[in-house]
RNA sequence: GGCCCCAUCGUCUAGCGGUUAGGACACCGCCCUUUCACGGCGGUGACGGGGGUUCGAGUCCCCCUGGGGUCGCCA
């Protein structure tokens, strides 16, 4: 079983969204089940409707799941879990106040070392703590040895116990905390393999201690990705705009060919454009590169391209919003254009734009003329030869006069193109 | 700062002891063209530094430097 733990707090992002894709191939790869679950633990920062918009992406991307899960439901089994750990001697309660808690990481600032829980509590007695009064929170104690484990990406794994430290697993309004959680819902769906971002390496340790306290004796496999960089080498956040898919979408990228992209970044490919299904044939996790990667818009818009190429023209057309016998002209403005978006610009200015001829008023009045009055020919070549002769007009002065009734611009796809195309819309074009 | 990870063109990468260090995107030039962010052809451009090991190092080892991640009652 494999499983993508989005939380509901925002707009999902492209890292989680390559997450969530490349456990989704795993998962089809091995012929697993994989399942989506929902951390919605934190409940001031849960945002409403986050769950079906996350949801919604996925199934635009075509990654489905084989069911979904949302954390809170297994509240109970969080609580007295911590419980049992509490009675088991494995966790203690903690009394520590959050200004207490903030002093110590300030000075522990100054001091230029690394904050870890002092360890006030670690040997109050259930009996004593149940004399106290007051707000607690529940802490697992740390291992007493290090924490070892497989990275199916970084190898080897150590963590000694001062790095995981004596963290808090139930929060003072009972709630349970990331890890603790996380563990817990790992080992109750039986999760074999978790693949997600570098930045929950540090976290790894952490669920693993949880699960060996509980007695959870399966060896769970990892591996964790590299966290994808915006232009300055930095981490990316919201900040960055092509970290939101919604915002990939806005701007006309396809879900195919964003996917061909998170595939392709960091990875080594037998081709560079290629579907999904593809993928799934040959994807390797293991062949991922230890290296962050720079998200390159410029190579996503080359790879949408590719894939705005390979589409049904009448598909496209509708895409754009324009009726389906343009698609063929829509195709030609591929040329120009590498996103929805600045097609869909380019064919506006093709069909509605009124027409500025500059230095070519007069020619253009001209051709205009006779054009309303022909029978346009199916060929252009016979509409050239047809038009010319009755105009009087030849090179330079005949073609950008033309080009800029048909298309609005003086530069674009080839004039003979456009032509067949544009045929139908032709008699309209000219009252622009 | 502690811990962890990483290091080949601007970007993504190939390379697994002997290569003119290859490809793709981007960029530039030429051709085609009335024109073009299409197409064809070509070009600029990289092994971070220092020590080893070796006949020989981008490839192996060490140090330095640089970059990234993480150190919450967030996930």
């Amino acid at each position: 079983m494999l499983r993508f733990a989005p939380s509901p707090t925002g707009d999902l992002h492209i890292g989680n969204l390559r997450v969530a894709l490349f456990n989704y191939i795993v998962a089809k790869q091995k012929n697993k089940r994989f399942i989506v679950r929902i951390e919605d633990t934190d409940q001031a920062r849960n945002v409403e409707g986050k769950d079906k918009e996350i949801l919604e992406i996925l199934k635009l991307f075509g990654i489905e799941y084989d069911d979904l899960i949302y954390q809170s439901k297994n509240l109970h089994f969080h609580q007295n879990l911590a419980f049992k750990l509490l009675e088991e001697g494995k966790a203690f309660v903690c009394f520590c106040s959050e200004e207490e808690l903030e002093k110590e990481r300030e000075k522990a600032k100054k001091e230029r070392r690394p904050y870890r829980y002092s360890g006030k509590c670690e040997n109050l007695t259930l009996k004593e703590a149940s004399q106290r009064r007051g707000k607690f929170v529940i802490r697992v104690k740390k291992p007493a040895t290090p924490i070892k484990f497989r990275d199916l990406i970084k190898g080897e794994q150590q963590f000694s116990p001062f790095e995981v430290d004596s963290f808090v697993i139930l929060r003072s309004n009972g709630m349970p905390t990331y890890n603790f959680a996380c563990a817990i819902d790992d080992m109750l769906s039986d999760i074999e393999l978790i693949i997600r971002g570098e930045d929950h390496l540090s976290n790894t340790p952490k669920q693993i201690h949880i699960r060996n306290l509980l007695g959870y004796t399966k060896e769970v496999e990892y591996a964790h990705l590299p966290i994808i960089l915006n232009e300055e080498g930095k981490k990316m956040s919201k900040r960055d705009k092509a970290s939101s898919v919604k915002w990939l979408l806005e701007e006309g990228f396809l879900p195919q060919a964003i996917i061909n992209y998170l595939i392709l970044l960091g990875n080594q490919t037998p081709q560079e454009v290629f579907t999904l299904q593809e993928a799934i044939e040959w994807f390797d996790i293991g062949k991922l590169s230890k290296t962050s990667a720079k998200f390159d818009l410029a190579k996503l818009r080359f790879l949408n391209r590719k894939h705005l190429e390979k589409l049904d023209p009448k598909l496209l057309a509708q895409k754009i919003g324009v009726k389906e016998e343009l698609g063929e002209l829509v195709k030609l403005y591929l040329e120009e254009a590498s996103t929805l978006k600045e097609l869909k610009e380019k064919i506006r200015k093709v069909l509605e734009e009124k027409r500025e001829f500059g230095e070519f008023k007069r020619e253009a009045q001209e051709l205009k003329e006779i054009i309303a009055q022909l029978e346009l020919p199916t060929e252009f070549e016979e509409f050239k030869k047809e038009v010319m002769k009755r105009s009087s007009l030849k090179g330079k002065r005949f073609f950008k006069p033309l080009r800029l009734i048909l298309s609005g611009a003086d530069k674009g796809p080839e004039i003979s193109l456009l032509y067949r195309h544009l045929r139908p819309e032709i008699k309209e074009l000219i009252k622009l």
